[in-house]
Order: C-alpha cells, then sequence, then structure tokens
DNA sequence: TAAAATT
C-alpha cells in the first residue's frame, strides 16, 4: 500500500501536466456510504463483502473489473451492469468478495484508482431495494458561486446524501450553475424538491429548479444511432463514401464499445501474422509488456494502478517463487490496444519507483530468437 | 439544463 501511494501520486504528476485537469477528474463527492440503518443491521442484506464500483471507463469490461479486483482477493462474484438494449457498460458493476477483509481491502486500495479519464469510487453496496432507486436529483439555477459544500448544506435538510456535484466550465473551471444530488431514499429526493424547488437559497437572487434527474442510459445508445443513421454519405454510398462511412463506424464503435478495427495499428497484425511475423509483444488477445526490477513485495494491484490510466489493460501477472511466494523481479501487463500500450511503455520504461527503475517493453518471444 | 449509483 505504501509503494502503491507512491505510484499513484506519481502517476498524479504525470498524468495532469496539460490543461485537462478539470475534465479527467469525475469530481464525486467522497460521502461515504454507511450501508448500516437500524432496520436492516445484521441483517443477511447487509453485507460486508458487496461493493460497488463507479465512474468506470466506458471501454472496461466485465473480465478486467473481475481481473482488476481479483488482485485484492477472491472474488465470489462480479458484474458490470450494461444496458439492456445496446449492451453498453453504464459506468458501474458489482464485486462481491469472499472474505470481508479483501471488501475493505479493495476500498482502501481501489477507491479514488485514476483508470484512463475515470477516477474510481468504490464503496460497499446498499442492500438492493426499490426505494433507494431514482433518488437522482438534478439542480439548476445555482449561484455560480455556490460550493458543492454550500449545496450538500443546503439539501442536507431533507436527507441523507451519497454523491452530490456542481458542474463546471471545462475551460475556466467555474460553475455553470447546474448540479446533481444523489439521496439515500426516493422519499428524501422527493422531500427535497417540495422543499426547494422555485425557492431561493439564502442570500441568492434567483430560485432553482429541483426536478428528477433524467436516466442517461437511453440518450447514449440513441445518439450513437442517430449519428450512424444520420451521416451525409449514408443514402449515395460510393466506394469512397464506403471508405469514409466505416472509418466513422469504426470511431463510433472505438467510442462505444473500445473497439479497434482495420483502420488502427491492430490491423498491422491482421496482415502481418498470417505471413507469419513474429510482432513483439503481441500475443493475439493484446499487446503483451514486459516489466522488469519489480521489488519483492510487488504486487498485481501496482500493475493496475501503474497501467490502468494509460488504457484498456485485460491482464496483469506479477512472476512469483514457488517457494517465498516474493516476486521475482519481473510481471507482465496486457493492454488491448497498441498505440496505449506504446504510449504506457514510453511513459513508464525507465520511471522510478521506489529506488528502483523499471525496464518496460514488448514482451519478446525469446524461443524464436537465435 | 445534464453526468453513467443498486445487479
Amino acid at each position: 500500500v505504501n509503494v502503491s501511494s507512491q505510484v499513484i501520486a506519481a502517476m498524479e504528476t504525470q498524468l495532469s501536466n496539460g490543461p485537462t485537469c478539470n475534465n479527467t477528474s469525475n469530481g464525486p463527492s467522497t460521502i461515504t456510504n454507511n450501508c448500516s440503518s437500524p432496520v436492516e443491521s445484521g441483517s443477511v442484506e447487509d453485507s460486508k463483502t458487496n461493493l460497488i464500483v463507479n465512474y468506470l471507463p466506458q471501454n472496461m469490461t466485465q473480465e478486467e473489473l473481475k481481473s482488476l479486483f481479483g488482485s485484492i482477493g477472491e472474488i465470489e462474484s462480479c458484474k458490470l451492469v450494461r444496458d439492456k438494449i445496446t449492451g453498453q457498460s453504464l459506468g458501474y458493476g458489482f464485486v462481491n468478495y469472499v472474505d470481508p477483509k479483501d471488501a475493505e481491502k479493495a476500498i482502501n486500495t481501489l477507491n479514488g484508482l485514476r483508470l484512463q479519464t475515470k477516477t474510481i469510487k468504490v464503496s460497499y453496496a446498499r442492500p438492493s431495494s426499490a426505494s433507494i432507486r431514482d433518488a437522482n436529483l438534478y439542480v439548476s439555477g445555482l449561484p455560480k458561486t455556490m460550493t458543492q459544500k454550500e449545496l450538500e448544506q443546503l439539501f442536507s435538510q431533507y436527507g441523507r446524501i451519497i454523491t452530490s456535484r456542481i458542474l463546471v466550465d471545462q475551460v475556466t473551471g467555474v460553475s455553470r450553475g447546474v448540479g446533481f444530488i444523489r439521496f439515500d431514499r426516493r422519499v428524501e429526493a422527493e422531500e427535497a424538491i417540495k422543499g426547494l424547488n422555485c425557492q431561493k437559497p439564502p442570500g441568492a437572487t434567483e430560485p432553482i429548479t429541483v426536478k428528477f434527474a433524467n436516466n442517461p442510459s437511453q440518450k447514449t445508445s440513441q445518439a450513437l444511432l442517430s449519428q450512424l443513421y444520420q451521416s451525409p454519405n449514408r443514402r449515395y454510398p460510393g466506394p469512397l463514401a464506403q471508405q469514409a462511412q466505416r472509418f466513422r463506424l469504426d470511431n463510433l464503435l472505438n467510442m462505444a464499445y473500445g473497439v479497434k478495427s482495420r483502420f488502427s495499428p491492430m490491423a498491422i497484425d491482421g496482415v502481418t501474422s498470417l505471413a507469419g511475423i513474429n510482432i513483439p509483444g503481441h500475443a493475439g488477445t493484446g499487446w503483451c509488456i514486459f516489466v522488469y526490477n519489480l521489488a519483492p513485495d510487488a504486487d498485481e494491484s501496482i500493475l493496475w494502478q501503474m497501467f490502468g490510466p494509460f488504457g484498456a489493460v485485460t491482464n496483469v501477472k506479477v512472476i512469483r517463487d514457488f517457494n517465498t511466494n516474493k516476486c521475482k523481479g519481473f510481471g507482465f501487463v496486457t493492454m488491448t490496444n497498441y498505440d496505449e500500450a506504446a504510449v504506457a511503455i514510453a511513459s513508464l520504461n525507465g520511471y522510478r519507483l521506489g529506488d528502483r527503475v523499471l525496464q518496460v517493453s514488448f514482451k519478446t518471444n525469446k524461443t524464436h530468437k537465435a
């Protein structure tokens, strides 16, 4: 954990060297879910093993989720929640451990971990119930000077707030005067609408609007479909238009599913692997990266933390001595996309981890070398 | 005036 925090701190420095600090952070409030309520405390539903994971990258699969959290301890079950129609990730999921201690360790280790443009949130799942659904409010007309803390103070009189957020201009960082409040229970949200909609917050000159937030899941699939359907070249496809259309389709698929196809460097493999040419690092299911000079106590989570921010990571492995179970000084990381793997290697090769300088490269197939 | 929080 000590080494892990060093990596996270270093990655923060590495990744925040542009003006994208505001758009890359999710900015959710860090209010802790305390899932024990007087009524449900001690019941089987009040689980100390079941976690909800929020703000997952769009292209993260259930297998990647399981692999990431499986690096902490044995998982009883794992589910990435997807759109029922399109199958797209809704950006959150559940991980249920066998051992409550592993669930606690996962919160301590993985909450706040940066993966690509997201900062994931790991917390105990509340017992599933209709009373906690549709408890999210959309608030507009807020004074631009109002802080997240002040927003929470205004709404907290109506119930327990799970998350709060004020949207800000991506360039200036100034409040856009709109935000979200998620209550623990729907009845609390209903009372907040009654009490605060069309009311002026203390010191404000204009009344605010408070209503139930829309469900964001429908819009994405519709936007993708209409974007495809309304493409100008769609009605009269000649060869060029078809190619352009294909390019847009690839981009859409890439945005929606993280899929790369023939316009990406992955396509090189489709030709060269047929010709029997070995490509360094490519193992068929992704790009395998060799990481050398890891400490004896290195574990899988450190590899996730180092490589996850660069893109889709499907697997990590620390090679250990059979008898001592200590890391033998190296490990492997598999990344889906060539370009993300290349950036990760360029960024992490020569990286100083504690008192060690890492060597990072595509894995070479030594058995085929002379 | 809109970001993926209950399987």
